[in-house]
DNA sequence: GCCAACGTTGGC
DNA sequence: GCCAACGTTGGC
């Protein structure tokens, strides 16, 4: 099983939004970087872990673990010509652009990016190198194991 | 609102 | 293939 950090504005889909959902899962639709589309489409399994990030508010941070719930599929919204993700480059026979489902696992304390960075374990960490913008990074099994049991008080083999 | 950083576009 | 211009991201 790998790990991911998903950025999601909270305006737009929160930790609270996908809790809310239908079967309490959304698909991650709206990607439109290539790097993080072929995360997705190559190296994402269902069950894969995910860090359910807030971004582009006034507290930045991991609000919530949830689970890549379905293989890659075609965004619909690259179709819809009403959808601010709209591609005209894109059409049914040829798609562009594929998303996973995403389902939720637990809200958690928020911990917010100060915290993140203040830790010398999570130095590393794809989401918090210089001038990163994708919207999808992975997570290494030791990034994740701390940030479960040292931040969020989580037994990292209770997700499974 | 500012701005650093990055990805994409398109002329050449 | 180069690279300047432009648009977007996202923290502050």
């Amino acid at each position: 099983m790998r790990y991911w950090l998903m950025k999601s504005e909270p305006e737009e889909c929160s930790i609270d939004d996908l809790a809310a959902m239908p079967d309490r899962r959304v698909p991650w639709f709206g990607v439109r970087n290539y790097q993080a589309r072929n995360y997705m489409t190559r190296d994402m399994a269902v069950g894969d872990g995910v860090l359910f990030y807030h971004s582009s508010c006034p507290q930045p941070g991991i609000a919530g673990l949830a689970r890549v719930a379905s293989t890659a599929h075609p965004d619909e919204t690259q179709f819809d010509p009403a959808s601010p993700y709209f591609d005209p480059k894109a059409s049914r026979a040829e798609p562009r652009w594929y998303n996973v489902d995403v389902a939720f696992v637990a809200k958690t304390p928020l911990v917010g990016l100060a915290t993140l960075r203040a830790r010398p374990e999570l130095a590393e960490m794809r989401v918090l190198a210089r001038g990163n913008r994708l919207s999808i990074t992975p997570v290494t099994d030791d990034e994740w194991r701390f940030i479960l049991s040292e931040l969020l008080d989580a037994d990292p083999d209770d997700f499974q």
